[in-house]
DNA sequence: GTGAAAGCGCTAACAA
DNA sequence: TTGTTAGCGCTTTCAC
């Protein structure tokens, strides 16, 4: 059943039909209506692959993410998705789950598919994708990269402002030895939070010691190493701030594991407020990085990049702001 | 840059190209090492829009989950993702995130992409799209609606069997009195699990309290509902089973806000064992269903389907089992 | 072993 | 306001 058979029955031509179905004002409401009912009567469905074959576009958006089992990227997920399915375009997914080479695979198959964009919220990229996409005209939108050019453009997360407030709130509670938790090193995500975290402990008066500047992964793993590492440590920060609320949660296992009440003995400021650090033990105080405002900042863009074939690509930036809840106390003395 | 400008380039026909790109071995050796390096030179990425169009299918299939932010499902779909990936098949996701109404809008974009088949985790579906899916031949897969045809398929959770030794388990450590909180009711999934804990209540010789038999909604807050509820009857349960891990989390949160310590007070059995019940506090007992099981049970499943158009369904089962962690202990007495 | 050519279903330019 | 028609890029007979 193709738009053929809907014209003929509907005695029209076939591009009155793809009018109709397009929205098109050209044809006589009473046509338009005749043809809208075969059409439902029929049960029509059109078929995309015709109409993407025929554009050169498919009028879906790609979206790679490092970690599908992480909150932080299952909600941007689930509003990326939901803004998307108003405009009616589809997502196809990628979950990279700490396979690096999947990357190549992920985006191949995207192109093959013929995406308008893809939203790129993974580690790090290599130059040669890029090149690709670049080549094919694809955009690109990733995370934290801080560099732009045609057809690519860039979302900062603006660490600054939020690590000041988390530090200002901590120095207020009367922390002085504050550590940070970082994500893997080498990550240029890592790089800009564990940058504003130590600018961040500058400004509020502390030194930055490196031994209280620790490596994690992003995993609920990486915090409890960490801070197995730091309750060995002779003199002990009061304080953590991590890169992740995964991280945190690791943290706060290992404290309560250890016998170590939250916030008396340490104070635990998380990263992104996913939905779960309102519900652990204790209620996480932590940065919030609202899923929403990101999907929000993506698709528009994404849009504004699927324009034209090489517009020029925008850095864009999404800020944080600290959410207190029960994880942050005075420090011990 | 298409099929034709390689072979022009290589000096063949477009036909050739194809046969290349599709491994055929009508093709002399040398043909085909000559065109794949000008495919490589030219970094060529085939149209699957024109493939899809070409063949009436576009090798990929559809995926729809209720709540994508549920650890299960985003634990499920990383399987289902990585199995198909393999099989260079890509997944359509929607999820429904409690919107009903979702369902229609995400089969149809699914069918406008012409997927080969649709994998439904979610809740309740009507059985008008499912009209629309067996009308246009789209196979479907669906979980625990233990119903099949042509075409239809479904994947049958065995609660029957994990019950079983969930309830000997804490039949062992002495309770008498224990409740149950389920899904949201008048989901068929929901009711087969709390018909096989009502089974497996009756088993070990117990009696099955209908005042004991709460609903909960699969998250956090159902959990959390129902047991304040069970927390302000007079005859108290001393175990407690949930409809699945979320829920438990929930259970466990209000228990650890009353100061009940677990398993002392209650022993708690979750079901599913998402990868953050052996992180939470205490680690939860649970039944364990493998997402990976699942998920290559659907995939063989929908590419049985995808033989014949209209191919008989089957009815497929995979198992739970018991995992016993520290959420459970000795009835208190 | 290889090529020519038809056609998958749709849209848009052009004609009427 | 509507119809005719030429492709979009690919696969697949059918010839050679």
């Amino acid at each position: 059943m193709d738009q053929r058979d809907i014209a003929r029955i509907a005695r029209v031509s076939s591009a009155t039909v793809s009018r109709v179905l397009n929205g098109s004002s050209l044809v006589k409401p009473a046509t338009a209506e005749r043809v809208r009912r075969v059409i439902e009567k029929q049960k029509f469905i059109p078929n995309g692959s015709a109409a993407a074959l025929r554009y050169g576009k498919s009028s879906s958006y790609g979206l790679i993410i490092p970690d599908i089992t992480n909150p932080f990227f299952s909600e941007f997920i689930r509003s990326f998705q939901e803004i998307l399915a108003v405009k009616n375009r589809d997502v196809l997914m990628a979950s990279l789950d700490h396979h690096a080479s999947r990357m190549q695979e992920s985006i191949r198959r995207m192109m093959v598919r013929r995406v308008d964009g893809i939203a790129l919220l993974a580690a790090e990229i290599e130059s040669e994708p890029i090149e690709a996409l670049v080549l094919n005209r694809v955009p690109l939108v990733t995370m934290d990269r801080r560099q732009t050019g045609p057809g690519l453009s860039d979302i900062a997360i603006n660490n600054v402002s939020g690590m000041n407030e988390a530090l200002e709130h901590l120095r207020a509670l009367g922390h002085r030895r504050i550590a940070y938790i970082g994500g893997d090193s080498g990550l240029t995500i890592s790089d800009h939070r564990r940058a504003a975290f130590i600018k961040a402990v500058k400004r509020v008066g502390l030194a930055a010691d490196p031994a209280f500047l620790r490596e994690g992964n992003y995993r609920i793993s990486g915090g409890e190493k960490a801070m197995r590492e730091i309750l060995a440590m002779k003199t002990r920060p009061t304080a953590l701030v991590t890169a992740n609320d995964m991280t945190a949660i690791g943290v706060l296992r290992v404290l309560h594991q250890t016998g170590c009440p939250v916030p008396q003995t340490f104070s635990v400021v998380g990263f992104d407020d996913i939905e779960l650090s309102d519900v652990i033990y204790p209620p996480l105080t932590t940065l919030r990085l609202s899923r929403q405002d990101l999907a929000d900042t993506f698709v528009t863009a994404l849009e504004a990049l699927s324009r034209g074939p090489r517009t020029a690509g925008k850095q864009y930036t999404v800020g944080t702001r600290l959410v207190i809840r029960e994880s942050t106390g005075p420090a011990p003395r």
